[in-house]
DNA sequence: GCCAACGTTGGC
DNA sequence: GCCAACGTTGGC
């Protein structure tokens, strides 16, 4: 595999952790409402690797590596009334989120947490140690993405 | 709990 | 189209 991108996928582990991705092996990466990472999610190809970080939890980082292997599915939550994800504003003959779906590759033994990649990364080199960032999906540039696997290997 | 950094909504 | 008010994410 040659050519294939890589992104950050963010999930708060109460929601969706990876150790939940490591029993299910598989899962459809639904609920992103936000139009940015939306459309970051539609740029994706199958075989591209995300790192899945964990948010909101102590402390935040990459936890583990997964493989994007569907892509331009419709999330089913947003016509389910009773769902958090329900916009009422989105027809089914003109979805308007879409969702992936992604597959385990491996959970890493130790965690790069968000103050070390803060110390080793710029926000402009890698979005996610920006201050206040809220993008949930976000690419990273092939070299940084080789450094972070060199390193996840070796601890 | 605080707050920074956005995104969204709605009045005009 | 502008912008104020409000809502959300998520680190700390």
């Amino acid at each position: 595999m040659t050519d294939i991108n890589y992104w950050l996928m963010k999930s708060e582990p109460d929601a969706y952790s990876i150790t939940d991705l490591r029993n299910e092996k598989e899962t459809l990466w639904d609920g992103i409402r936000n139009y940015q990472a939306r459309n970051f999610m539609r740029t994706m190809k199958i075989g591209d690797q995300a790192f899945f970080y964990h948010s909101n939890t102590k402390p935040p980082g990459i936890v583990g590596l997964m493989e994007i292997i569907e892509t331009g599915l419709v999330d089913p939550f947003q016509f389910d009334i009773k769902s958090k994800y329900y916009d009422k504003k989105s027809k089914e003959d003109n979805p308007r989120w879409d969702c992936v779906k992604t597959k385990f590759i491996c959970e890493f033994r130790n965690i790069i947490t968000l103050k070390e990649l803060s110390e080793i990364y710029t926000p402009e080199e890698l979005t996610v140690v920006r201050k206040g960032n809220r993008l949930s999906i976000m690419p990273i540039n092939k070299s940084i993405a080789n450094d972070l696997l060199i390193k996840l290997k070796s601890i």
